[in-house]
RNA sequence: GAGCCAUUAGCUCAGUCGGUAGAGCACCUGACUUUUAAUCAGGGUGUCGCAGGUUCGAUUCCUGCAUGGCUCACCA
């Protein structure tokens, strides 16, 4: 493509591959077996020295000196030096060298050793060409700095930026122990639509798509919530479901509009085990994939081991605002103390969206160490069980780290008719113009009225774990794509 | 959606109080059989984000646009 748009960097390699043709090497060639991973040849050289190992990977840097060469192999695992010789290669294949570039992969064979500056080395007696690179990789001083092609281009930052590799290959790692420990504590993966016709389970405005067949309109997931609780009204207890969500918001560093969520649900369990099972999986996933519980986050240092402190939101919000809602009987008292804290209300505020509004303005950032907030307020969560002592309140918390949502959960919820009730209310805030006003949902009604038995549900916020784990400022560094603009 | 900032070589960046631009790495030519940011000698490879305006002349000043970043708004 673009020919004339070639610039003399890849009109160089472009003619170095057919130089490379002309020879009789294939310049995008095939499969190769290896016998070990740099890593492994570096950590075993004891074992490996003066014997044989075959390697494949990136050219990294090219170092020749006449009759001999040291070039760098960037694989999988790792880095190591090759070394060539003519001696050793005969004048042919030494001299295919002037066709390497940067960028090549190649694959070596040949015994490891250690030179006279004491480097572990791969002495190359016989090689193969794999790949030409026909484009030139980022330096390798400065690495790729630029977000928006670290971004578009997450390949060359992965390739040049080895701490991007290394937060990448933990997130894989973090989502992996928490299936292993799901799995190992009797939990069930499911997986549920991601194309829903009611786009419910959380307060968030929907994408929507449009199904040709059935012409009809079809919204992606906000939550996976509706549908796993579904199948707890099916008898199967205990089940979780790891996967992506839609949400059509801003974009800042905590927000991107996919993300990666878990959600977990146990059947005859309550809010206080969603809080045990929150900060047992966490803790596991930072001891399994970091091999430590106390870790820093943007220069804060905090401990992730169980059990975390757990305070309600009144409280909260009474100890950083001086507000004490336990005092605080109606909507009119809330509002009061609203404006004498100069917060804005909009519309018919009730206590409760006044609490939380505190809760949000206030408080939230103030919660550096693990922590849970319990007793969200009844007009904010509208598939929590209602409090026994305070029919204001829902058995519910979200937990928090380096002031950061990271977990919500709750009691579920299994009263069709309060919850009926409680889907009346979200509509007509809906038809009041809250797009993030939840849909009604007669089909999860329905389910209900079979019976879901009591349960805790908990859902976490797979991308900010990552995030906290990886010691990583935003989202877009743990996520491999993020939604960007076209260019 | 609003404000601020950024956009110059493949990459990381400098620069021009308005006279079409420079460094390091990379790349090209040559030397070199244990180098490793190899070294030595030589070579700038560019639509200065895009489109207008002001001007004898704009990469530079002005306006608009695009993309990105930060902050705010939004956001269980």
């Amino acid at each position: 493509m673009e020919q004339d748009r070639l610039n003399e960097l890849m009109k160089a390699r472009r003619q170095k591959m057919v130089q490379l043709k002309e020879k009789g090497v294939e310049p995008f060639g095939s499969k190769y077996v290896c016998s070990h991973y740099s890593a492994e040849v570096i950590g075993q050289f004891d074992a490996l020295e003066n014997k044989e190992v075959s390697l494949a990977g990136r050219l990294t840097g090219i170092r020749t000196h006449g009759k001999a060469t040291f070039a760098d192999l960037q694989d999988y695992k790792g880095k190591i030096q090759i070394y060539f010789r003519l001696d050793q290669l005969g004048e042919e294949k030494y001299n295919l060298i002037d066709l390497f570039d940067i960028g090549d992969f190649i694959a070596v064979k040949g015994p490891v050793f250690k030179t006279r500056k004491g480097e572990i080395t791969v002495a190359v007696h016989d090689y193969r060409f794999l790949t030409k690179a026909l484009r030139p990789l980022p330096e390798k001083w400065h690495g790729l700095k630029d977000v928006e092609l670290r971004y578009r281009q997450r390949y060359l930052d992965l390739i040049v930026n080895e701490e991007v590799r290394q937060t990448f290959i933990n997130r894989s790692k973090i989502i992996q122990t928490m299936r292993d420990v799901l799995n190992e504590w009797g939990f069930l993966e499911m997986e549920t639509p991601i194309m829903q016709t009611i786009a419910g389970g959380a307060l968030a405005r929907p994408f929507i798509t449009y199904h040709n067949a059935l012409d009809m309109k079809l919204y992606l997931r906000i939550a996976t919530e509706l549908h796993l609780k579904r199948l707890l009204v099916g008898g199967l207890d205990k089940v979780y479901e790891i996967g992506r969500i839609f949400r059509n918001e801003g974009i800042s560093p905590f927000h991107n509009p996919e993300f990666t969520s878990v959600e977990i649900y146990q059947s005859y369990a309550d809010y206080e085990d969603m809080m045990s099972i929150t900060e047992n999986l966490i803790y596991e996933c930072a001891r399994r994939v970091l091999g430590k519980s106390e870790i820093s986050y943007q220069g804060e240092t905090f401990d992730l081991t169980p059990p975390w402190p757990r305070e309600t939101m009144i409280n909260v919000v009474h100890k950083y605002c001086g507000v004490d809602f336990a005092k605080i009987s109606d909507d009119a008292g809330a509002r009061e103390a609203a404006r004498e804290a100069g917060l804005e209300l909009e519309g018919e505020s009730t206590w409760g969206e006044i609490l939380n509004l505190f809760f949000e303005t206030y408080c939230e950032e103030q919660l550096c160490q693990p922590v849970f907030i319990l007793g969200y307020p009844i007009d904010v969560s509208p598939l929590s069980k209602r409090m026994d002592s305070d029919p204001r309140l829902t058995y519910r918390f979200e937990g928090f780290i380096a002031g950061k949502e990271v977990a919500n959960a709750f009691t579920e919820l299994n009263d069709p008719i309060d919850q009926r009730e409680r889907f009346e209310r979200q509509l007509a805030r809906r038809q009041a113009g809250d797009e993030e006003a939840h849909m009604m949902d007669e089909d999860f009604l329905t389910a209900l009225e079979y019976g879901m038995p009591p349960a805790g549900g908990l859902g976490i916020g797979i991308d900010r774990v990552v995030m906290i784990l990886t010691d990583s400022p935003s989202i877009r560094d743990v996520i491999l794509f993020p939604t960007l603009k076209p260019r």
